[in-house]
RNA sequence: GUGGGCGUAGCUCAGCUGGUAGAGCACUCGGUUGUGGUCCGAGAUGUCGCGGGUUCGAGCCCCGUCGCUCACCCCA
């Protein structure tokens, strides 16, 4: 039996993996700044928190949903999605009990079986912050703030942010009645009648091209925003315009999660293949009261590091590891190799990246890892060097050789 | 769930109208008993995805199957 990865999942192994870790870093770190702390949640979840969270009528829940039964028979899912398990633990630790806004961030693993595609996996990465209970709309443009500081950190530029409003529950309604009467008059295939018995809303988001023509005139929710709801959207817009934010309205952009109000938003890659957007996210006003929790209002981002990872692999970004190894060590005989590993723990000690030839080599094989290990200097450790105490360190860049003692070696390396 | 493309060495791939399996890179050792990168030499590695069929003979043709991949749908 030859055993392979579950299908659709992707792994990333040295030396990608590197990459992979600088994209993370660099989309945590602007949540940092803003006063974001760390929120690492269940990476499973009672099935019934994402039916009634994300919405019955999802595809992500219709479809898409890892559901298995524990031994105790409870019905647990692999979480799809962050924001309903964050909201979960904020309501069960009574964190929103506290100073308001919450601000998190997280990052880890989501699942969901889709048939995997460029850039599509079933399980994938993403970071993601929440800010909860606060109805400030500096808020919504301080999240959007945090992922095009990211996006700027690593360079991204072929981008752009899509935003919308959703409006209240009133707007909503009032849109949804003059949406079903509309898609009424016109053709739809089965699928689509389907969905729109469901949640109308969602027809909008379709993206073949004869369903846009179709739906050209469709009511757009903007039109229909109460008063309320049209100042706060106001609000944010220009609040990102303050920043020196571009964005781009798109008034027929609705999410997937059924939980979105107000303030919507997507950031789409232009060099991507299909699956161009590569994170999102909006307001979501009264998810934390239907997930039994007080009546607060929230905001918050996903972003797929994976999508970001090839959005920077599109440009052409190069994502270099930050820090490298300093020293390679090459002992000679038996003595030396056992001098070699005290050494250097001594130097990891006080912080020195550094590594060593294992095994019985001959010196030009131990040479040649050396040079591979991409370290900046190298020393050979032999008798000599351990009786008189004195080595050669070689810088690999240029072979140019100074001589150091041998318990200096971490102050030379500083 | 539906459709297209692709499965040959660790990696990237070549392999003619069917004739008995290859290159480059990487790896190990040596040329140079204590100094890498270049160069030269040597070595190791394959159930040609899997199963069946046609044929004297299949990596190549046919059928099935699994996997990967891209796209639809949808989303990070």
């Amino acid at each position: 039996m030859k055993f392979q990865v579950p299908k659709g999942v992707k792994e990333y192994l040295p030396p990608e993996s590197a990459k992979f870790e600088m994209v993370r870093e660099n989309l945590i770190a602007p949540a940092r700044l803003a006063n974001y702390q760390l929120m690492e949640t269940a990476v499973f979840e009672d099935t019934a928190l994402f039916t009634s969270g994300v919405g019955e009528s999802t595809d992500v829940v219709s479809k898409e949903m890892y559901t298995f039964t524990d031994r105790a028979d409870r019905s647990l899912t692999l979480r799809p999605e962050g924001t309903a398990g964050v909201m979960r633990a904020v309501i069960e630790s009574g964190l929103d009990r506290g100073q308001l806004p919450v601000k998190v961030w997280y990052s880890g693993a989501f699942f969901r079986a889709e048939r995997p595609q460029a850039g599509r996996y079933r399980q994938f990465y993403q970071v993601g912050v929440e800010a909860i209970g606060g109805d400030d709309p500096l808020i919504d443009v301080e999240v959007i703030s945090l992922a095009v500081q990211a996006f700027k950190n690593l360079g991204l530029k072929d981008y752009e942010v899509q935003i919308n409003s959703l409006g209240d529950k009133p707007s909503r309604d009032s849109h949804r009645e003059a949406l079903v009467k509309f898609l009424k008059e016109i053709d739809l295939d089965e699928a689509t009648r389907e969905r729109a018995k469901i949640n109308p809303l969602r027809v909008l988001d379709d993206k073949r091209p004869e369903m846009i023509a179709a739906l050209k005139n469709a009511p757009v929710i903007l039109d229909y925003l109460t008063q309320d709801a049209k100042e706060r959207y106001l609000a944010v817009k220009n609040g990102l315009t303050n920043l020196g934010m571009k964005y781009i309205e798109n008034p027929k952009l609705v999410r997937g999660l059924d939980y979105y109000t107000h303030t919507t938003f997507e950031f789409v890659h232009h060099k991507l293949g299909a699956q161009s957007g590569i994170g999102g996210g909006g307001r979501y006003d009264g998810l934390m009261e239907k997930l039994g929790g007080q009546s607060l209002s929230g905001i918050g981002f996903g972003i797929g590091v994976d999508r970001v990872l090839l959005a920077c692999e599109a440009e052409g970004i190069e994502l270099s590891p930050a820090t490298h190894l300093s020293l390679y060590l090459v002992p000679l005989g038996e003595t030396a190799r056992t001098f070699a590993i005290e050494l250097l723990s001594n130097l990891r000690d006080q912080g020195i990246r550094c590594d060593m030839a294992y095994g019985e080599r001959g010196l030009k094989g131990a040479m040649k890892s050396g040079d591979k290990s991409g370290a900046k200097y190298l020393v050979v450790v032999g008798e000599d060097e351990i009786t008189s105490g004195q080595a050669e360190i070689k810088q690999m860049s240029d072979g140019v050789v100074a001589s150091v003692r041998l318990t200096e070696l971490a102050d030379f390396l500083k």
